[in-house]
DNA sequence: TAGCTAATGGAAACCGTTGTCAGATTCACT
DNA sequence: AGTGAATCTGACAACGGTTTCCATTAGCTA
């Protein structure tokens, strides 16, 4: 059991008063209140108590060398016998410009922020970057539904980290408008603003040949949401190409240039999107590309998450992977890693913290920086040549 | 690719100058200065430029109905021509005594806060209730090593969650002495502060029990660690119950009670600490107990992180489970319930939830409250009678 | 003993808001 | 012309600190 110094708060009343200054003066008037509101101790009312000046106490938090040891230990003793906590954090906070802290925005339903195993990467990643810089870690209330952005407006901090959100999302307008810096994680690009994040189109160009060289022409894709508006069915190519996921709409062009040089009409290729992003999701777009195109011999998933739940709904099939179905995923979380999925694996943990130093350091720089991270294809045992059940290679 | 707003920030320069009043005055002087640092329009500037109060400007943001629509429009289509965002949030939070946060103290070290399911959970929940009130959650940095408490008195927050932190913790202590409202999650308890989390004596001694019954009367335990210092290796009765980490001691303290009145003397029970919390520290503490204890039927595990560390090992030494071993754990995280795991299952999205509403309602409160939630046994596929190796039923 | 320096503490400006309140102005309606 | 509402102003006082000079004092030297 803890001595319960939070109970026994006791509270700044002042009594010596000798020298009558002007900030003794005003909080002699405070006092004439109704005490209906106990009053937490100040520096000021402090300074009082003590018969200093107020700058002699906050000497005494933040320049012990400026006072000598004898007082400032008077001051520490006192400030603990009235109570007083140290400097307001807020009032320190607008007299110097820093709020210590950084602001994180996810726009994205809180829970798949916190459920899909790579933005809880990111999220670790940038809270130890923070942590080694002692700031904190301030994340930002923005649900996709509510357009309320006071929530940004609302924030104390020194700089932004925005993770994964639409280009036409409302609190990254808002962001982008406080005079602080900012880093976008991912998504979306926008010009003068840092980034990090990796390559996206090399490699899904790179995940793309792989399938090619395998021999897949007959291929379906299940993306996450390429827009704020919810559509849980097949995509059209215009819709594709107009996403507002930037993440998104860069992997399915990718894609679709892969295949065309592979001589596939991308027009043919059914994509099916889902709007929330669980495996039980990635499983309903595996059976809904399935029912609907039965041919398709690989199923290619903008996400890890999706490709577990196209891999369950393989087996429910019956389908063997990747004799029947293959299956290809992205993001290489460790769960994809333990079922063998075949996947484009980029280091969460560092994008996470790599975006947090950008931050950081970015008052000593002068122009946007972009910082690519490095991705690897990771060829597990979700992919296969293709069952052959069409026209035989020496044709008809 | 967005409009970058950000970018062309236009910088309050004031024009018109008529009526000079005290604000325009000073404003006026700051123009004066060198102009190396641009200064950032500020809501005096923007009454300024439109030749209004600043009454007026803060109205058009804060009380639209205290003004005529037309004037409001004027302000905010000044206040963006000119780059002004808004009401500066820690101005407005010293004015308002609101900072709009709350603070998340977890001492734990972040990596492993990140990686156990079962904190994220409540992380989660906690993100969730912070989200309906609207308010930002701010994670305070306080790795276990550094005794860096600054950081708890830097934090601009209206009050402070704290998760599973030892009951010497400086950081606590920080937290306790700020004159804001806390909430502590699981521990350690403290008086006169309110707490949200499970009847943990209650939740070991029916799993206790259920192990009782089963027949097992040899049996050690893997917990997490008892103190700030690393200790990996066996524990003492005595350091068991000068645990620091409260929830551990009394986890502790139950099963010693349970397997007592089963007639075990729990003195020769082996217990095996770990520091880190990870499966793989989970295999090794079961490699050593097992080693020391071949004779040991079921390791009960004070996680599932370390039973599922227990699970790994165990099938490396080829161990059947439940036949040559069982194995229990608690928290009831999803990657137990995939593997049949026998644990306590507790609800971690509601207690973080419940303790970020328990925070955010604590102003219409008067005494402190509990809140404790139901847990609830779980069989699963790890637990069976013990291997019958000692002494038949009928005696010797 | 005068003079110089370093140590110590204080006065006042400043950070950018919000809130209150009495009063001015305008305008529509009696 | 009088009334009342609606709208806006202006002055000030907070909010609780930090920081830049400046003044005083003490210690020491010449």
């Amino acid at each position: 059991m803890v001595r319960p110094s939070a109970t026994a708060r006791p509270v700044g009343t002042p009594r010596g008063v000798s020298l009558l200054g002007n900030d003794l003066n005003r909080y002699g008037l405070r006092m004439g209140r109704p005490i209906r509101t106990r009053r937490q101790a100040t520096l000021a009312s402090l300074a009082a108590e003590l018969g200093v000046s107020r700058t002699t106490v906050s000497n005494a938090y933040n320049r012990p060398d400026q006072l000598s040891p004898e007082l400032r230990r008077r001051v520490l003793e006192t400030a603990r016998r009235l109570g007083y906590p140290g400097p307001d954090p807020v009032a320190r906070s607008l007299r110097t410009r820093k709020a210590g802290a950084v602001g994180l925005l996810l726009t994205e339903n809180l829970s798949y922020a916190f459920r899909d195993p790579a933005a809880v990467g990111v999220l670790e990643g940038l809270a130890l970057a923070c942590e080694d810089a002692g700031v904190g870690l301030h994340l930002v209330p923005a649900s996709p539904g509510r357009e309320d952005v006071a929530a940004v407006h609302r924030a104390g901090v020194d700089g932004f980290v925005v993770y994964s959100v639409p280009d036409d999302d409302p609190s990254l307008a808002a962001v982008l408008e406080r005079p602080v810096p900012t880093v976008i994680i991912d998504q979306p690009r926008v010009d003068g603003v840092d980034r990090v994040g990796p390559d996206d189109a090399a490699a899904v160009t790179e995940l793309a040949e792989h399938l090619v060289a395998l021999g897949h022409r007959q291929v379906g894709v299940l993306c996450m949401r390429l827009a704020r508006e919810r559509n849980d069915d097949f995509v059209s190519v215009q819709r594709q190409s107009a996403a507002h996921f930037h993440v998104q709409r860069i992997r399915l062009e990718a894609l679709a240039t892969a295949f065309s040089v592979a001589g596939v009409d991308w027009a043919t290729v059914p994509v099916v999107e889902r709007f929330d992003h669980t495996v039980d999701d990635g499983a309903s777009a595996a059976r809904q590309l399935l029912d609907a195109y039965p041919q398709v011999t690989a199923v290619i998933c903008t996400s890890d998450i999706l490709a577990l739940g196209a891999l369950a709904e393989a087996e429910r099939r019956g389908l063997r992977v990747p004799q029947d179905l293959t299956v290809t995923g992205f993001d290489g979380i460790s769960e994809a890693e333990r079922s063998g999925l075949t996947t484009v694996h980029q280091p969460v943990l560092e994008k996470g913290k790599a975006a947090g130093k950008l931050l950081l350091s970015s008052a000593e720089r002068v122009g946007p920086k972009i910082i690519t991270l490095a991705t690897e294809l990771r060829i597990g045992r979700t992919s296969g040549p293709p069952r052959t059940v069409e026209e035989p290679w020496f044709g008809p």
